[in-house]
DNA sequence: GTGAATGCAAACTATTTGCAAAGGT
DNA sequence: ACCTTTGCAAATAGTTTGCATTCAC
């Protein structure tokens, strides 16, 4: 087989490859559903998946895009979070990370409200910080057991 | 007034006093809901908060829990995750943190797999690792708009 | 051709809303 | 007494399931 262009890894081929590899078909809509996610720069809303998808294929339902983003999320290649009203976001794996702002260059810390949700943070923050946020980091805070002892 | 005893400030006390001063009313349901909220170790769904809140209050329902829970949202006594299976937990601010694992007094760090979710990462991680985990904070990694042009 | 995948409609579940009755001030 | 708050039942919204049809292999 010979490649001339676009030797660049094809995230969407590589996704179907593994589908196939593990025993599920490559389809269209499936196809659909990953090359949007492929596009995506944050998270999406199953209804707005359908809705781009539905460029790719148009008879694209959003039952299979719920179908497809869970076989997605089962295996790791879709992350999922959770807006405010209780709606579901997804978004490839890489993009679904979060947590204070700090530039990995010169160090800024920059300073911002609210905890509760993630998801709906990384967007806004990037929008009014002009930050490109590219990763984040979980960090919990408290006593280990040895320390609780001796409290 | 004079008071013998748990001169300790009362969350439930402080936050009634509150929803007086602002319009609201002291009711029965509310003090549940509340001191439920106020003895709770981690997250609880408004089924749980019912069920624990009959006990102080046994006509108390589910739809005013949720109108309880809007309301105490509203003014940032408890905050709110979402659980893996799309449904919500609550819990009083000062527990509403988390993610890094450190000892506040030896300074261990213990590392954790996992990202998507922090909800439904709290209570097992205290289970697993005997943490008494008291807060969490976000950190948002990336470049800043000076340095997005210096790359 | 065979069985998995799709789409529609219906089911389900968590949450919200309408309204008469109960409760707080 | 007034007007908020409650609880029930019904409505709503997101997501899942049942089933006949379509599609990938």
């Amino acid at each position: 087989m010979k490649i001339f262009f676009n030797m660049k890894v094809n995230m969407t081929g590589d996704i179907l490859q593994h589908l196939s590899e593990i025993g599920y078909r490559q389809t269209r809509t499936r196809r659909a559903v990953i090359r949007v996610l492929e596009e995506a720069q944050g998270w999406l809303r199953p209804e707005e998946i359908q809705a781009r998808g539905k460029h790719y294929c148009p008879s694209l339902g959003l039952v299979t895009v719920y179908r497809t983003l869970n076989l997605l999320s089962k295996l790791g290649y879709v992350g999922r979070v959770h807006f405010e009203d209780g709606c579901h976001g997804y978004a490839r794996t890489e993009l679904a990370h979060g947590h204070h702002l700090v530039c990995r260059s010169c160090h800024q810390v920059v300073e911002f409200p609210g905890w509760e949700d993630l998801s709906m943070l990384i967007e806004p923050i990037e929008r009014e910080t002009g930050f490109l946020i590219e990763d984040h980091v979980l960090g919990l805070m408290g006593l280990c057991p040895v320390c609780q002892e001796e409290e």
